[in-house]
DNA sequence: TGGAAGTTGATATTTTTTTCACAATGATAA
DNA sequence: TTATCATTGTGAAAAAAATATCAACTTCCA
C-alpha cells in the first residue's frame, strides 16, 4: 500500500469526522472561526472527550483558549477522508430512489461526483438526470472503466439486485453502497455498506415501545 | 415501565434482528422451513457466532439436527421488536425523498405503517400521495395526536428542519428519523436516528483510497 | 452398537469503542 | 505576580460488541 500516511481509523470516527465536517461548514457559513470540543460536541449529540479523542486520533490540536480552528480542521478532515484526485460514483436504478440521491447529491462535495447513472428503461437512458448522463445498463462496465469509477450506489428493483451486482463486480468496483432491500455478499477486496430505512424504523419502533 | 417482557437488547442486536426477518421472509418465500446459524450468518454477512448469540438474547433455540424453525423465529421476533397494537409514522417533507420513502414503505410492514404525510407546498397537500393523505403541515399537531402517531420521517427542505423538529416535539412525537442534512438535538425521552447518504459514501470513498 | 460429523447454547476471552479522570496549558483579572 | 478558570490531550478504566472455544446433543452410517 503506497499512501500510508492514513492512521487506522475506527470505523466510527470516521463517520463522525465526515459528520463533524458537515456541520463545520454550516458553523463557517455562520461566521465562526474558532470551536471547542463541547460546541462541537453538543451539535453531534455526543460527549466533548469523544471530540476530542477523534481530532487526536487525527493527530489534530487546538489550542486551550481558542479551540480548534474550523478551516483548519475541515482541511484536515479533508486530507484523511477525501481522496486527493477527488472519487467517482455511479448511481445504478433510477427510480424514485436513484433520483432522490442524484439530485440531492450532485455538487455537494468537491471530491466526491456521481459521473454517472443507469437504467434498463429506455425511457430513461440515452439523457441526462440531474445534471449526470444516464447510460442502458448494457454499458456498465464500459462506462464504469472508462470513467474510473469506483464506488456504486445501488438502487434498482430488488429482483435485479444479483444480477446488477454481479455486472458491478466484473467491472471491478471497488466499493458498494447497497440500498435494495436484498442483501448483497461480496469479495473481501471490495467494501460494501448497506442500509435499510425499514431497519431503522423498526429500530426506532422498538425504543419507542419500551 | 409496564412491558416489563421486553429484554435489554444492545442496540446492535435489534438492528440484526430486523435484517433477520426480512431475509427470513425470503427463505421461506424459497419455501424453507427451517435454517441454520451458518446459513442465516452468510446471507447476512455474519458468523454464525454472533446469530446464535443474537437469538440467545431473545431467548430462542433451535434444534441441533434441524436448526431454527423459520416461522417461528420470525414470529418472535415481531413478539420483541413490533408493537402489539401497531405504530403508526408520519411523513413529513413531500419532496424527492419524502415521496421514495412512502411509496417504498407503504404496505411493507403489518405493524408499522405511514399513517399522514405533510408538506407546506399548497401543490401537494389535501390529497392521496401513495395512499396516504397529504396534509398541510399547520394541521401537524392535531393530525398526530388524533392518529396516535409516535414515529416522525424528517425529509423536509433543510432551512425547514429546526421548525419542524420543533412542531413534532410539540405535537409529543416519541421518534425521529431525521434525514435532513441538518443535525437535531431532542429531549432525551425522544429517541432520535439520524442518516445521512453523504457520510456512507464519504466512508467508502475512505475505505476505497486505503 | 459405537463413533464420526455437524449442530446448538453458553461461558470465557478478545477486541473495539466510549467514558473517566486529571495533568498541563494558557488566558484573565485581582 | 498569583490565583482562578475553562480548556485540551491522553493514559487508564469501563462498557459494549464480537469472537473463540467447547460441552452436549442429534443424526447417520458403518
Ligand atoms: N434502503 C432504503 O431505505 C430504500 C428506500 C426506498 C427504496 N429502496 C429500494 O431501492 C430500490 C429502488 O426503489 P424505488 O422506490 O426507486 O423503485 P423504482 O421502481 O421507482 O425504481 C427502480 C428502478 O430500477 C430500474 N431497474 C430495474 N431493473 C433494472 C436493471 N436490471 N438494471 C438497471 N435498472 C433496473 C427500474 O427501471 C427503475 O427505474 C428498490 O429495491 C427498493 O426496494 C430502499
Ligand atoms: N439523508 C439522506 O441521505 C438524504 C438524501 C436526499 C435528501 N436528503 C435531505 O432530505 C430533504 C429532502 O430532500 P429532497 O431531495 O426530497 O428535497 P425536495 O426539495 O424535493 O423536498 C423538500 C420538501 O419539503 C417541503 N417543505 C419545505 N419546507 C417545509 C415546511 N416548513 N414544512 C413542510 N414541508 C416543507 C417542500 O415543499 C418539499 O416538498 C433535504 O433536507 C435533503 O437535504 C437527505
Amino acid at each position: 500500500m503506497a499512501k500510508n500516511k492514513i492512521p487506522d481509523l475506527p470505523g466510527k470516527t470516521v463517520e463522525r469526522l465526515s459528520q463533524y465536517r458537515r456541520v463545520l461548514y454550516n458553523s463557517i457559513e455562520e461566521g465562526k472561526t474558532n470551536i471547542y470540543s463541547h460546541e462541537l460536541a453538543k451539535m453531534m449529540n455526543l460527549t466533548p472527550v469523544q471530540v476530542r479523542r477523534d481530532l487526536m486520533l487525527i493527530g489534530y490540536s487546538g489550542s486551550q483558549s481558542k479551540g480548534y480552528v474550523i478551516k483548519d480542521l475541515i482541511a484536515l478532515i479533508g486530507q484523511i477522508i477525501d481522496s486527493e484526485e477527488g472519487e467517482k460514483i455511479a448511481v445504478v436504478g433510477m427510480g424514485n430512489l436513484g433520483r432522490a440521491i442524484t439530485s440531492y447529491f450532485t455538487g455537494k462535495r468537491e471530491k466526491l461526483s456521481i459521473a454517472a447513472v443507469f437504467d434498463n428503461d429506455p425511457q430513461k437512458t440515452d439523457r441526462i438526470i440531474s445534471g449526470v448522463p444516464c447510460h442502458h445498463v448494457n454499458q456498465l462496465k464500459e462506462v464504469i472503466q472508462k470513467e474510473n469509477i469506483q464506488i456504486a450506489v445501488l438502487t434498482v428493483a430488488p429482483e435485479a439486485t444479483h444480477n446488477v451486482a454481479k455486472m458491478l463486480l466484473d467491472a471491478e468496483i471497488k466499493g458498494i453502497l447497497n440500498y435494495t432491500s436484498v442483501p448483497l455478499t461480496v469479495p473481501e477486496n471490495v467494501h460494501l455498506e448497506e442500509y435499510d430505512i425499514v431497519t431503522s424504523l423498526e429500530k426506532l419502533a422498538f425504543l419507542v415501545k419500551k
